[in-house]
RNA sequence: UGGGGUGUAGCCAAGUGGUAAGGCAGCGGGUUUUGAUCCCGUCAUGCGCAGGUUCGAUCCCUGCCACCCCAGCCA
């Protein structure tokens, strides 16, 4: 048989449903955000899910924007989240909805509830409902409005829509059971009064519907199968299942909830990020170090790699706190195969190589990815005075130390074994310079001795080289969970942005956006977005490449 | 003292009566002109705890414990 991976409990679900011919065997999902935000690495896991799972089993997907909140909700989130939910590879084709679309039904369901004695205009002010709800342990009591009458409850409900009142005056209610368990059936609220206009609706109502109300019914009305959502909702699922059976909707979708994403050291609570984003200690919503779909974006993390990790972390229902290694995982992969490479210097260190010539330049040859020959080789210019990486030298290196020391030789990637042979330190006792002699015979390919060294390190024309402002990201806060600090400012990592005057090679001249490097022996960059021209080049580190150097110090440290 | 949900390795996650998949991380080794990649090996006598049923229990039963969510006219 086959070794198709284990399917998740949702799937599960659904393979059943559609071999027993539950709703026709059709399979619609949705994702339904509120436009009142920006989308982040917590919805593309439902995202990846609703989609994925529609085309699994040739069903679609509804982008529905759950706008029945006008004043907190825009048009330039709505416009955003598209945005991100298409560069995160979806396409939801013509089933782009809004709650709003079906204030119309909506309301005439909210008359069939009230024709059915189920629902009914409260006049108990807010903090009143609060205290006539009780308590988690303490049923609630009846308001002294619940026995309206059918008529009265119409007449009020309509009066409520002609704008007769203000806000807060009147609310309707579902007419469930002040004594129950489950605090969401204790007559929950379905309509209030809100005198604003609607970005899409303008002011043809003043009165909207609340989430619970919403969105079973608009689930309803587009025929979803399967409306997945998180956890905490489930508390929900007998009032969604209620109002679906007191309407009597012709079609009947199934609520099912999983545990949200909860990514180590990131930020997925839309206030706090919000509160980031405000007080300016990130550069906006599309920060690279920001967990956010448009912070990934601009630092250059591949949808593809975003789409691996939310399969590879799986649906459940339990609590979870991904480690950052795992994404980071998805996204070294998708790089590392689709990358071309490149050598780029972050903090140069100069060398002069004083057995070669002054004036010469040799083109050698690099491969542009030497787990793929197809993507060819580049030119790159070598000539006497080049740039390394400072912390490619040690003066008193360990034995493991495999890179430049005193009286020590490297090899430099596509070029020549090179000797150190003198140490130029400035005043303070800074080195500034080192000289070095190469050996002749020893050229990448047409090399003619075959002698070897230990080390290989990269390195830059210093003539030919072009400047270029390089950004490395770390991680934002110093905490795994920041979600759960009072005060995030205080979770935040001081170091989770180093900027460096970064040496590149010349072949990078005409980098564009959307291109992803491997500098090699360093990390994963593209271009920034925002910032970068070719006039002043501004590079992102997308990730590191993996440091097994980093390990063997940390093994030497705790030896000692 | 209410209602709902969840407990399998450091982090995820299959398995749900026949003797613990897989991934990430870690550890050991090999290849290597990227200390990368790649390759090989290793990593739960154990499935929250305690009883019980059974030839046999992560799976069934009973009791307990821990953690998460719910008292918006937010979603």
């Amino acid at each position: 048989m086959s070794d198709a991976p284990a399917r998740d409990f949702i799937r599960q679900i659904i393979d059943n449903d559609v071999s027993s011919g539950k709703h026709g065997g059709a399979v619609v999902t949705r994702f339904p955000p509120e436009p009142n935000g920006f989308l982040h690495i917590g919805h593309a896991k439902s995202i990846c899910l609703n989609f994925a799972v529609a085309a699994e089993f040739g069903g679609s997907t509804y982008l529905r924007f759950d706008d029945t909140n006008p004043g907190k909700e825009s048009e330039e989130f709505v416009a955003a989240i598209k945005a991100d939910v298409r560069w995160l590879g979806f396409d939801w084709q013509d089933h782009l909805t809004h709650s709003s679309d079906y204030f119309d039904q909506l309301y005439a369901a909210a008359e069939t509830l009230i024709g059915k004695g189920v629902a009914y205009v409260d006049s108990l002010s807010a903090e009143e409902i609060r205290e006539y709800r009780g308590t988690l342990t303490q049923a609630g009591k009846d308001s002294p409005y619940r026995d309206r009458s059918v008529e009265e409850n119409f007449d009020m409900f309509r009066r409520m829509r002609a704008g007769e009142f203000a806000d807060g005056e009147h609310v309707l209610r579902a007419k469930i059971d002040m004594a129950s368990g489950n605090i969401n059936l204790r007559d929950p609220a379905l309509y209030r009064i809100r005198h604003i206009s609607h970005q899409h609706t303008g002011d043809k109502w003043c009165i909207y519907p609340m989430y619970d109300f919403a969105h079973g019914l608009s689930d309803a009305f587009e025929g979803i199968t399967h409306s997945l959502c998180t956890l905490e909702f489930a508390d929900h699922r007998p009032l969604y299942d209620w109002l679906l059976e007191q309407v009597d909707t012709p079609h009947r979708p199934q609520q099912i909830e999983f545990s949200r994403l909860n990514l180590a050291y990131a930020l997925t609570s839309k206030r706090k990020l919000n509160q980031l984003v405000e007080e300016g200690v990130v550069s906006g919503w599309d920060d690279p170090r920001l967990a956010s779909l448009a912070g990934m974006r601009r630092r250059g993390y591949p949808p593809a790699a975003i789409r691996d990790f939310c399969q590879r972390i799986g649906v459940t229902k339990k609590e979870n706190i991904i480690e950052m290694a795992v994404l980071e995982n998805s996204i070294r992969e998708n790089l590392g195969e689709a990358s071309e490479r490149r050598m780029a210097v972050m903090k140069p260190l100069k060398i002069v190589l004083t057995n070669y010539a002054a004036d010469i330049t040799e083109q050698l040859t690099a491969q542009n990815h030497p787990g793929r020959p197809e993507l060819g080789t580049r030119e790159v210019p070598f000539g006497r005075e080049i740039y390394v990486e400072r912390d490619d030298f040690m003066e008193d290196a360990p034995r493991k130390f495999f890179r430049l020391k005193p009286g020590g030789e490297v090899r430099l990637r596509y070029a020549y074994i090179i000797r150190c042979d003198e140490v130029i330190k400035d005043d303070a006792g800074e080195v500034i310079e080192l000289r070095c002699s190469y050996d002749p015979d020893t050229r990448s390919g047409t090399g003619t001795s075959d002698r070897k060294v230990k080390g290989t390190i990269h390195w830059v024309s210093a003539e030919h080289a072009i400047a270029a402002e390089v950004r490395l990201y770390d991680r934002l806060f110093k905490v795994p969970d920041p979600g759960s600090v009072d005060d995030v400012l205080t979770a935040l990592n001081p170091n989770s942005l180093e900027i460096v005057s970064a040496r590149i090679e010349p072949a990078l001249g005409d980098a564009t956006g959307g291109v992803t490097y491997q500098f090699e022996r360093v990390g994963y960059f593209c271009t920034d977005s925002e910032d970068h021209t070719q006039g002043s080049p501004v590079w992102n580190r997308i990730v590191t490449l993996r440091d097994g150097w980093a390990k063997i110090e940390k093994q030497a440290l705790q030896g000692q």
